[in-house]
DNA sequence: AGCCAGGACTAAT
DNA sequence: ATTAGTCATGGC
């Protein structure tokens, strides 16, 4: 069952990008399968190998199947969105502005529904090293070989549902997943069985969407608008982390000896725009560099 | 050694 | 409607 994987099939290409930092996209938190390898970056987005590299002017891009545009690749990497709107309707602010000076170019990546799901049921009170670490076991384990060049650095798909929902939860405890394992078993029941679809998600308005999604035990409110955001491309759907607490309180509310919870999720849903989701990113991705100095 | 991590759940006010 | 305790596990 082995899908040989034949170098001569291997794609690569340049394409023109403005405005991509490929380092703050990929490691900033909202994806945990792109892994360094040399001077880039390798993946398996849904089942195909890929690899990214930064150049002058863009990304020099590669992968296996399907020789022609890879259309796959290019939307889960958001290639072919303009950034500069988007920017541009961020509140003009200081906090923001220095933001966007230090991650100009950062990216909100489109991920598979169901692997971004699963993935942050882990994250759960886990730092993002170990997450990274938790969906390499899974992927190492359970997940089924996909094409890939000889010395890839990967070469699993991230496990389906179907696959999880049958690993048990002793498995799942294996890959390090603690009191997370019945949650992200609870998760693959119902997408099998049929209760949650994932596909139908996309059709319901955010609220509701982000209703169904709360349903399933271990997801919150957070975790909830980290799938909607990274997943669903709602980019009015913003997280509410430790750390964007700490930047929204620090930033936004420095007088406050204590900011409610109920009094950041109103103020991020009114003052930062149409993009609110992407100016979370930045100032999620911009406070924890600040923090690691 | 102790605190914290891209939280959520439950039980007790 | 808020609050404390609990849940695994590892980085620092």
């Amino acid at each position: 069952m082995n899908p040989s994987p034949d170098p001569s099939r291997l794609v690569v290409q340049f394409w023109p990008v403005a405005d991509y930092d490929l380092q703050s996209t990929l490691e900033c938190g909202q994806a945990f399968r792109w892994i360094r390898s040399g001077a880039g970056w390798e993946s398996v987005i849904g089942d195909r190998w890929a690899r990214v590299e930064a150049a002058p002017g863009g990304l020099t891009v590669s992968w296996t199947e399907g020789a022609s545009e890879a259309l796959w690749l290019r939307h889960h990497l958001a290639a072919g969105e303009v950034l500069e709107p988007i920017l541009a309707t961020f509140p003009d602010d200081a906090p923001l502005r220095s933001a966007v000076a230090r991650c100009r170019g950062l990216r909100l990546l489109r991920q598979e529904p169901w692997e971004c799901l699963a993935s942050f049921i882990c994250s759960s009170t886990k730092q993002i090293v170990q997450i990274r670490q938790i969906v390499a076991l899974l992927s190492e384990r359970w997940g089924h070989e996909v094409a890939a060049p000889p010395g890839a650095v990967l070469n699993r798909a991230f496990p389906t549902a179907t696959t999880i929902a049958s690993a048990g939860e002793g498995a799942l405890r294996d890959c390090k997943l603690g009191f997370r394992a019945p949650y992200v078993l609870d998760a693959a029941c119902r997408v099998v069985e049929g209760r949650l679809d994932l596909e139908a998600l996309a059709r319901l308005d955010t609220p509701a969407a982000r209703e169904a999604l709360m349903k399933i035990h271990g997801v919150g409110r957070k975790i909830a608008d980290c799938v909607l955001l990274f997943a669903y491309g709602r980019q009015d759907a913003f997280p509410i982390d430790v750390w964007v607490r700490r930047a929204l309180s620090q930033l936004y509310f420095p007088r406050a000896r204590r900011v409610t919870a109920a009094r950041l999720e109103s103020f991020s849903e009114s003052y930062f725009g149409p993009y609110s989701g992407y100016a979370q990113q930045y100032l999620f991705h911009y406070i924890r560099l600040e923090a690691g100095r």
